[in-house]
DNA sequence: TCAATACTTAAGTATTTGCTTGACAATCCA
DNA sequence: TGGATTGTCAAGCAAATACTTAAGTATTGA
C-alpha cells in the first residue's frame, strides 16, 4: 500500500484535461466500458484509451478487462490525493491572506 | 469580478506543475517578490515570470507592481474553484470513497 | 547622473501532449 | 467456422509547454 507512488504532477495533469474530467464524471455513475465511454465523444476511440490511460496512471481510474471488454471506473486514491493537497494547503493560504490586509482591496 | 472566467482547465493545469507548486507554497508564508521566489529554484528568473503569468491567469496568483517589484501573493479564488470542483463531485464518487479514511492516515 | 536592480519581452529550441490513421489481436456468438 | 465486436499497438504529426539566452525598459539610490 504505502509502495504506491502518487504522482501530484500526473494528478492534477490528468484533470486539466476536459475530455478526461469529462470520463471522470461519466465514471461517477458507475463503471463503463471503454466503447460507451467513448460513444459521446468527437474523437477516436484510441484517444479514449490513451486518456484512460492517463487517467489510470495517475491512480484516478481503475480498469479491468474481462473478456474483450475493459471495464473503467473511478479509482478514489487520486481523487484522494489531489483533495488532501488542496485541503492542507488551504489553511495556510488562508493565513497568507490575513497577512495580505486590505492590501489588495482596491481590486473592484 | 463575477464576470472573470475561471477556467478549470487552467487551474488544475496549472497546479500539475511541481516548480508552480513550488511557487504557491513560498506564497503560502505571504506576498513575495518575483526576484525572492526565483531565488532558490534553478530556472532562470524569465522562467519563473512565465510560470507567474500562468499562475496569475489561471486565477490562483494575484500579482501588483509597486515601482520595479511585482509583488505576489495567492489569490484565494483559483483555490475555491478547484476545490469546488472536486467537493462538487465527491459525493457521486462517494462510494468510490469509501477508502478515503484508509488513505489519508497512511499519506504524509 | 549613472550604474545597479528588478523585471519584461522576444525569439528560439527540445520535449511533451493530444490527436490521427491503420494494422493487429482477442473474444463472442449466430 | 467466421464475421462482428472490442480493444491494443505503433507511427506520425501539429500544437502546446517549459525552458533558454539576449536585449530591452523602468526604478532606485549613492
Amino acid at each position: 500500500m504505502a509502495s504506491r507512488k502518487f504522482d501530484i504532477d500526473r494528478i492534477f495533469q490528468a484533470l486539466g484535461d476536459p475530455t478526461r474530467r469529462a470520463l471522470l464524471e461519466k465514471l461517477g455513475d458507475g463503471p463503463v466500458s471503454v466503447s460507451r465511454l467513448a460513444e459521446p465523444l468527437a474523437i477516436s476511440l484510441a484517444a479514449v484509451v490513451q486518456h484512460l490511460q492517463v487517467l489510470e496512471e495517475s491512480g484516478l481510474v481503475k480498469t479491468a478487462k474481462s473478456g474483450r471488454v475493459r471495464t473503467c471506473s473511478i479509482d478514489p486514491d487520486g481523487l484522494a490525493v489531489a483533495m488532501q493537497w488542496l485541503g492542507d494547503r488551504r489553511s495556510s493560504w488562508a493565513r497568507a491572506l490575513d497577512r495580505l490586509g486590505d492590501l489588495l482591496e482596491e481590486e473592484t
